[in-house]
DNA sequence: TTCAAAACCTGATAATTGTCATAGTTCTCC
DNA sequence: GGAGAACTATGACAATTATCAGGTTTTGAA
């Protein structure tokens, strides 16, 4: 399962399609390839990491433990996604666990190659700088959600967001399927209150299940109700 | 009020610090004064940016208007800090609204001189990174926060954040006033539920008042009800 | 100084959300 | 293929928080 990164498409989604042909074949030398199963993690908060992950399949979630003893979820990467960075930029230890919401193949690249590209390639730093930016402007919008919508609100717009951003399959349910109390911990509330929204949603024809697959089957109704109608 | 770059203490605070002096002269040079009475606003949500803010005194919010009307307070900016870079790095429109919450002077940089160090400083860029790295990590623990702890914790930790942020007087109240409702809009509750909160943690104790000054009166109390006892 | 507007405060009540208890369902793995 | 574990579901109730309505106090501008 080895490959050149020269030849990764997942590097397009991300701040590596900066490098140029020598650093590439750097990080090609020094990355190590690893699989994680489902429920393994990849990191626990407060660790310390050399080096960062690069996500080629599956999806993480990065979460953090409150003193209630909830993880919230903060962010799901997949994908094209780098995990670890903001730790590793900041020399700090990581702030948040990312566990492996389904099976993974990711290339970790020691922090040692991105510095040295860093301190010699000011677009890629630049690069890497725009995609934080994003990232930062998501969480701030992320903090807007969390306290200004009800989580009728947030669950509708979860939903929403798993389908745009993991898509479905040919029968409309998503390709992403995470436990109840996943998506509790995405949306920030108890996972009681989640299915009872969940069960709300199926009446009223909103979502859809089969099995344990859930599917999107009113995505207005849905952009609705997050828009306050 | 004018003065040049190299000699700002400002400066010392923020990634302007990793300039050489060369760079520091074509920010001075290029550089406009401003003050913002309280209330004002620098700049609107939406908005495009033709540069970035150093701020030399006074603070800012920086909020964003939610479909219920109501203005959530992401963040706070204080002297040394620097407003706007997010959206003139990724080259979008703001996706926050700072406005004066006191009186303010801040130096204006227009964003091609920013780009120029950028592009030929890679410690600028790296040292730009590192303080987004931060801001990042401080908005996920705000997420925490948000969807995981009582209004009343995070009233309780709202003045503990704007005493150790912000200082407090000889007499021991907090030097930055804000209104409740801005507290509220902090804190991301009703203005009346946290007018309530106010009242009760004055007689418990936690809180002191004096016209319109608060101060913190037993910082242990506060952090005991932060961390849930 | 005065008066209107804004800010602050409190009570009553309703709506939302969390907690606890319990039961059904599905999954896993021997 | 069956036992136990984990997950899903629902009801009853309690706690939290928002909303509305009415006051008082403070502020700022004429």
């Amino acid at each position: 399962m080895e490959s050149r990164c020269e030849n990764c498409i997942v590097r397009q989604f991300n701040a590596l399609r900066a490098m140029n042909k020598e650093e590439l074949k750097q990080v090609s030398d020094s990355k190590t390839y690893k699989t994680i199963k489902k429920g393994e993690s990849l990191f626990e908060e407060g660790e310390k990491l050399d080096g960062i992950y690069c996500v080629r399949n599956g999806v993480s979630k990065l979460s953090k433990l409150s003193a209630n003893g909830k993880d919230q979820i903060v962010k799901l990467a997949t994908k094209g996604e780098v995990i670890g960075q903001r730790s590793v930029i900041a020399e700090e230890h990581t702030n948040l666990s990312a566990t492996a919401v389904n099976d993974m193949e990711v290339c970790f690249i020691p922090k040692e190659t991105i510095a040295n590209t860093m301190h010699k390639n000011p677009n890629f730093t630049l690069e890497v700088l725009r995609h934080m930016a994003h990232d930062l402007k998501e969480a701030d919008d992320v903090i807007v959600n969390m306290s200004q919508k009800t989580v009728k609100q947030r669950v509708a717009e979860a939903f929403l967001y798993l389908k745009n951003n993991f898509g479905e399959d040919s029968d409309g349910f998503l390709l992403l399927t995470l436990s109840r109390e996943d998506i509790s911990n995405v949306v920030g509330t108890a996972t009681e209150s989640c299915i009872r929204i969940i069960s709300e949603f199926k009446k009223k024809g909103y979502l859809k299940t089969s099995g344990k697959k859930i599917g999107v089957a009113d995505e207005k109704g849905l952009q609705n109700l997050v828009n306050g109608f």
